[in-house]
DNA sequence: TATTTGTAGTTGTATATACAACTAAAAAAT
DNA sequence: ATTTTTTAGTTGTATATACAACTACAAATA
């Protein structure tokens, strides 16, 4: 755990570097192309593309952020007429979260740069090699679940 | 990338929710072993227990991190008195940033904990698929530095 | 039914994060 | 040698993050 061969071995402080650098390039190129979010509030969007009515703790839960920073996050975004939040008629404790038009319309854009970035990053790896490390990394996910 | 299948196959995605989880539960436990310090912290220092006297911009570049927020985040542990900020004489621009004793002695306690944790993580996972993981990943990492 | 317990969400406070704009100092160019 | 450019660091401002403490509401229990 001492020299840098450890250091840079560790898989876990490998992910984190990672993630470091991919929030600091993708909020740079959202930002480049005039899309005004953040990497988080693409997180959030990407969860409301694929199923949209979901509560706040619900994302909190999906992203294993607290369901404070999912509040604030929430009013940034509400801000932007990204989203809309609807009392849930059933349990008036939850608030629904919905897509606006707005929110909707930036899915295809956002992609093209988060995907452009993924083929960089995924670049001179085979497929068997990206297809393991999605086995180990959804393992070491459900480990710390 | 619009199905749950391919959002759960984005190997990006994956790194990404396994530092939000990473973060969160280090940060607990550091809090539960009463070691006062953030994982960002534990970031800085792992970097100064390998080597001292790096200045701040360094720090940034190694996390990839802007050097605003390496002052900032520097500027908490010089008050808790585990880092000593030292003006370079040949270099008046630079500040060395060195480990006081304090800092040196959390490192033991610092590691038993993560260390703990990243057995946890690679529960179940084979030797082989660790290392391709580790290749994977530094091959990510090279791609989008 | 009334009380207790649990869950969803918000606000106060503190740290983390980065861009823009700045100062200070070194390096490069003229 | 002077000017210009680059580099290291700080401060203002805004978003992100989480814990503690709180309100509102639902579910469980007595």
């Amino acid at each position: 755990m001492k020299t840098p061969e450890s250091i840079s071995a560790n898989i876990l402080f490998l992910t984190g570097l990672i993630t470091n650098r991919l929030t600091y390039s993708i909020n740079r190129s959202f930002r480049e192309a005039e899309i005004d979010i953040t990497l988080e509030q693409f997180s959030i969007l990407t969860l409301l593309w694929y199923k949209e009515g979901r509560n706040q703790q619900e994302l909190a839960n999906e992203l294993s952020r607290d369901k404070t920073t999912v509040t604030r996050t929430l009013k940034n975004m509400f801000g932007k007429n990204l989203l809309v939040k609807v009392p849930d008629k059933t349990d008036r404790r939850n608030n629904l979260i919905y897509l606006t038009n707005k929110g909707k319309e930036l899915q295809e854009r956002c992609i093209r740069i988060t995907g452009n970035y993924y083929v960089r990053a995924l670049d001179n790896l085979s497929e068997p090699e990206v297809d393991y490390a999605i086995v180990a990394l959804n393992k070491i996910l459900s480990n710390i679940s």
